[in-house]
DNA sequence: AATAGTTTTGCAAACGTTTTCATAAATCAG
DNA sequence: CTGATTTATGAAAACGTTTGCAAAACTATT
């Protein structure tokens, strides 16, 4: 166990082998070139040397950096960590080594990352949702690198993406709440700037309150942030004033989650007094009780999928090769919601 | 707006600059050296042919690579989740970009990613836990890179660690179930091989609870996998038996998660009637009705400071440069846990 | 105006690979 | 046994940076 080999580096290995650095390269990247004998001498002076290679080398030589890059929000909440992982699964079982970066919510700061990214040669970028500064686009169209965005679906973005309609969600989680007879609703949302996931769902459910002839009282349409005690307190708020809605319509499963809760502590029955729908179905939305009727994201899927056409992109040279995907969502109905009495 | 300005390098830029590679190098890295007049023109050239770095390029001439490594089993679930944003947040301020890798609760599949990370060239690897296979311990011997392992805290063990103590964990939370009169308590833990957290809780746990000269009915020692629909399902089967325990003690804030709900659902009065216990306290953990009683380990904080010690190491060249630091639990008492009567 | 000192710049080597091209060795057909 | 193929190997150039060293251009001092 020698501690600190000089520098085992491929001329190492081909010297222990006696072979040149040339036939050791083949070796690792086209064994079919070379004489079984010889291979074998080199895989075994490879194991004898603990050499590692040097990816940044072989980056550097012109080939692929075997690293893919992905830009999220922030990685905290369940949300977008499901997909990371799914992004990673499907990336990584392909050889290829993922490379994290986030900007809570800032797209100054995506810009950044993204530079930063494209420092390290990602072989591709995977962008969260539709929304990104002129720079950052403008950036990426000068390198050629594939990009996707993920999450959010759009048939015209400039961007390929894969992901569901948010729209649709928004709408799909209104119209529920008004075929159970529903007329007095309160919107529940993250800050809508930089994060059109969140301005797409909330538009599309004004729009279908708006169509069913409901005006709706300013003060429903409220902010919470993305975390359950922040969504909790605003619950608790809202929910404690004297005339209150009878449904919630919330911006994702967080959200809900905190007005659940709100709604337990307060001695609200739900669904019998009041109906919680949220947008996402997160881990742990099943299971809570009682269990959140929701819109269903498929966050794994999403994150596959993308991970999976960005890796055809790269093995076929083209950037432009990643196909649309829009996944489907689904109404989950399952205990927060009933009809209106 | 030239779309593909065939080689954007270092060359190109200093030809427009009309200075030498040289200086458009020094202007980047060791501006105090170069006159200003100059390195406005070089900033200037650089602003114009949209030059990005070649981090590669830079690796291979032996500078850092920029990026550090970090291994996690999952990040599906909010615990490493948390630790992974902090620790993304901690290194980037200081310039360093994230790569990601998980293995899924399997040691051999971490010795392959370590690997990944090597060829790679991180500047320095975060691991969790103090669990891994021999290979995993000598590849990293070998090449002397920093490597910090998190989440849980040991003296002595060989690699550096930044965490909490997980032993303390488990016998905290036996000793607060028995200092409130609890005879009968139920183990509920993820599998505890591949994964000394785990391991180190439930041990401490069992001995606490030997010690209190209880006997424990093997049947009461069981298994969880790490989701809470699974933990609600075998806490539906556990306290549905003829003669049910009144304490639980979950491995996990997401074990004790689904426990709660399963006790919700069979109409089980939480705290009085089932008293649960988690470790962790997680996100959501605080805001659950009843908000759960649990042993904090501050996962933002562990991911933070193992970040910060890495860059450290780092900075002054010595891979042993990071300090040991444990981080303290603290027993969140919250509403899931009362005397038993 | 000559000298010494300082600041700024460029040249060229080095980093660790991959790959093209050329050559040597082995195999084969006649 | 000769010449033509095929197979296996090596030498060297290339990739895009950084940096030690030396030359060039200034500044300051006589």
């Amino acid at each position: 166990m020698k501690k600190q080999d000089s520098k085992v580096d491929i001329g190492f290995v081909a010297r222990l082998a006696k072979v040149s650095p040339a036939t050791v390269s083949r070796t690792l990247n086209h064994p079919e070139l070379v004489n079984p004998a010889t291979r074998k001498k080199v895989d075994s002076a490879i194991r004898k040397s603990g050499y590692i290679r040097n990816r940044a080398a072989q980056t550097i030589h012109g080939r692929r950096s075997g690293t893919i890059g992905i830009v999220v929000p922030t990685v905290s909440y369940s949300i977008f960590a499901e997909a990371v992982q799914a992004f990673n699964d499907a990336v990584s079982e392909n050889g290829f080594t993922l490379l994290l970066a986030s900007h809570g919510y800032d797209l100054d700061a995506e810009y950044e990352v993204i530079r930063k990214l494209l420092e390290h040669r990602v072989d591709g970028i995977a962008l969260t949702g539709l929304d990104h500064s002129p720079a950052s686009f403008k950036l990426l169209e000068k390198q050629n690198v594939p990009v996707v965005a993920i999450w959010n679906y759009s048939a015209t973005s400039p961007l390929s993406c894969i992901g569901a309609d948010n729209s649709e969600a928004g709408r799909c989680a209104a119209e529920h709440l008004l075929m159970l007879g529903h007329r007095h609703i309160a919107l529940l949302f993250p800050s809508t700037s930089d994060n059109d996931r969140a301005r797409a769902r909330r538009a599309a459910a004004e729009t279908a309150i708006a169509d069913a002839g409901i005006e709706m009282p300013e003060a429903w349409n409220v902010y919470s942030p993305y975390s359950i005690s922040h969504s909790k307190a605003v619950c608790l708020e809202l929910l404690s004033q004297p005339n209150r809605p009878t449904a919630l319509l919330c911006g994702n499963d967080i959200i809900a989650q905190g007005a659940i809760y709100a709604a337990a502590k307060l001695g609200i029955s739900v669904p019998r007094e009041l109906s919680i729908i949220g947008i996402g179905d997160f881990p742990g939305s099943a299971e809570i009780e009682p269990g959140l009727t929701t819109i269903r994201i498929p966050a794994r899927r999403i994150g596959r999928s993308a991970g999976l056409g960005l890796v055809k992109a790269i093995a076929q040279e083209d950037p432009q090769a990643i196909d649309r995907d829009k996944l489907d969502i689904e109404l989950i109905m399952r205990a927060t919601t009933a009809p209106n009495l």
